[in-house]
DNA sequence: GCGCTGTATAAGCATTGACTTATAAAGGAG
DNA sequence: CTCCTTTATAAGTCAATGCTTATACAGCGC
């Protein structure tokens, strides 16, 4: 999951989205766009680009002395399905503990502790 | 976006990970789980829970001496929101470039270079 | 109470990472 | 060819961050 590692500073951040909203930008342009919002140099962004293009967010080709700047939608879909699936998992889990409360909540009779309970669940075991 | 700052971090993510998988989890449960795939300390784990609870994205609540973990789902959905939006935009800039080429194909003629192209769009200026 | 277990914090160290200034390299204009 | 523009890289600094060991603290069992 490199996205993310990449994902983790503002002025990445913020440079993704200006390419996202104004589809191909130079690097000028991009550095421009930089230094209104954070005080940074242009190698600075130089760099913050370098790294954007080693984890595959962004592509650059060369027209004439510029070097212009595309967003790259892979990695970042793949990151967005990590999430989605993250939440996916968790809601499953939550329906699965809302049905288990409905279903049990009559049941429930002599429930004891579970000392090595790593996973923990609900310490809802009960021994018939 | 303080989410993708934690995000930045291959334990955490996995302690994620662990957490929407396996509902709630004991700070050993997942100190336990770390060490399957990382050669790191108790403490280490620990800390990183703590940069989690600091940024939401997990809860913990203390049953007896054991501090129970819980996914906190708000601040990943905004992350994952951030990211739909930023290939939202993307997307909808590709189709705005690509009903300007179908359209424009045949009208093109006389079309200047904008010099200070910040925007720099696809420089395919040819002179007539 | 005493000691063990589970977890967090403190302090210190090492590494990473973002920034700076200075410079190089490459293309275009004159 | 020479100069200016555009971008990238090099080298060095500094702060942030992740790790470790040591320790504190709270809850439970005896």
């Amino acid at each position: 999951m490199t996205a993310l590692d990449v994902l983790g500073d503002p002025v990445r951040r913020r440079l993704l989205e200006h390419l996202a909203l104004g589809g191909e930008i130079s690097a000028g342009g991009l550095v421009a766009l930089a230094q209104e919002e954070f005080t940074v140099s242009q190698p600075a962004v130089s760099q913050h680009l370098r790294v954007l293009r080693e984890g595959g967010l962004v592509s650059a080709r060369a027209v004439g002395r510029r070097r212009i700047y595309t967003l790259e939608p892979g990695p970042l879909a793949e990151a967005e399905r990590w999430l989605a699936e993250l939440r996916g998992f968790w809601s499953q889990r939550l329906d699965a503990l809302e049905t288990e409360l409905a279903r049990g909540r009559r049941a429930r009779r002599t429930d004891d502790d579970n000392h090595e309970a790593d996973t923990a669940e609900d310490t809802t075991r009960r021994m018939a």
